[in-house]
DNA sequence: CGAACTGTTGACCGAGCTCAAAGCAAGTGG
DNA sequence: CCACTTGCTTTGAGCTCGGTCAACAGTTCG
């Protein structure tokens, strides 16, 4: 069985996160450059649950990490010990913008889950920038949209009830889901929560009972089955509404 | 009189806010390059307070802001009308960061004061990016910075109580005020507020009922004076504590 | 099986919001 | 110069949402 065999392996780098930023220079059929080296020769990195990649005030090694596998939480420490988490972070993310060519990190990162990053020394991706001028300009896209992101996120944590930020929170979750799928199962109301219920608290700038009750108000309503690490959302389109403010929410 | 003919002026852009961007590339008396050029070439808008620079969803006309004179608000609007500021913005600041290489804008932004701002078209700042490896990374530092203190505003809004708050405000505008003298009054307690007390409440997620309270309450024990759009700070190690919560915060 | 941890639920309480009224400053027109 | 308007600020009274504290249930791991 004469196999056709491969003039150039295509993409060794379909699947990896940098790709967004190095497929341009790369049109067609060109032969790979030296740039596209990165991709071939990443290193990476394995973490396991509740394993640091790195804490406040560590040095940066003038490097970041894209997320191929497992979950992540971004934190600060709160004055009174509590701890206020940034982001969940999920394949494809990248972490370590917010200290990006500058000594030391200004957040922690911890493993939620078993984990692989991809390690970016700054080097690679100047050299990237610095030779490919679309790229420059893919990377400042995603280091505003990160801005954006925080500013709605900021900005959910004001006028919005519990309930409002738990159900936003949740559908978060579930879009997120979706897009890993790729929209194979649209109607798949299934989100995953690999972080404890004090984690979602903390980002939502709520407490662990509150977010506790609520979720057990949601299911005693039936919009939300399960009950654990994973949850299943029946009725996206109720929820939508409860995000939005469109119900009192009534505690029972 | 004759006055010593200067050869080169020096910096015609000292004063500029690119300033911190472009100086690398010419270290000492070499000839201004190419690139000076937008130093030189700027093209600057005036507004009177009240006016609009941009709205949300406005088209970014492929540009970005650097506020050379007055205070701007970036705001968000708020499901229920009211609107989330984002962050007061006073000179030396750049504007359009969120939404950088994107078709339109997330935020609004608007003069509280008489205004100066320079105008960047992107492809000057991509002209630059390219052309001059360090100031990529600058520019990439001044963005995760502005992702850092998002992040720390974010951080600031919970578990803190309305006292801490506007005593981080206040504290906050304190010291603004001394880094524009350049610390040529450091005992000068003055800060300026030349934004409303609403506001203050949208930024600090308040009501202007609550910042007025306390803003008396500081008043009534002196460790504020005068109440307007501007205000002294006698005792600014007072309201360092305050802000830390290193005080209960009794009413009065 | 017990220990330690996480999640759930209840009772109470307080910080800050809502609603409302009055005080003040700046502008307008007679 | 003053009556009138308009918008901002201040202040009061009551109420509500979510936090605090605490007890209990369920899970994981030795």
């Amino acid at each position: 069985m004469a196999m056709p065999q491969i003039a150039v392996r295509r993409h060794d780098c379909h699947g990896c996160p940098l790709h967004a930023l190095c497929i341009d220079e790369a049109p067609a059929g060109a032969a790979l450059p030296v740039q596209r080296q990165p991709c071939l020769a990443q290193r990476s990195l394995r973490l396991s649950a509740g394993e640091h990649l790195f804490r406040v005030a560590d040095d940066t090694a003038r490097q970041l990490y894209v997320i191929r596998a497992g979950d992540i939480k971004l934190y600060q420490h709160g004055r009174d010990g509590g701890q206020h988490i940034v982001e969940f972070l999920g394949p494809g993310a990248w972490l370590g913008l917010e200290s990006l060519f500058q000594p030391q990190h200004t957040a922690a990162a911890v493993a939620l889950s078993a984990c692989e990053v991809v390690v970016v020394p700054y080097p690679w991706l100047t050299a990237l920038l610095d030779r490919q001028p679309r790229s420059a300009e893919a990377f400042a896209q995603m280091l505003s949209a990160t801005v954006a992101r925080h500013q709605r996120h900021a900005a959910m944590l004001r006028h919005t009830t519990a309930l409002q930020r738990i159900a936003q929170f949740l559908l978060q979750r579930l879009e997120l889901a979706g897009a890993a799928q790729g929209d194979a199962t649209p109607a798949a109301p299934r989100a995953s929560l690999p972080m404890s219920r004090q984690d979602i608290a903390d980002y939502l700038a709520l407490t662990a009972s509150t977010v506790s009750r609520w979720l057990s108000v949601l299911r005693r309503r039936g919009w939300l089955v399960s009950g654990q690490r994973g949850v299943t959302l029946p009725a996206p389109a109720m929820l939508r509404r409860l995000a939005a403010g469109e119900v009192p929410a009534e505690p029972d």
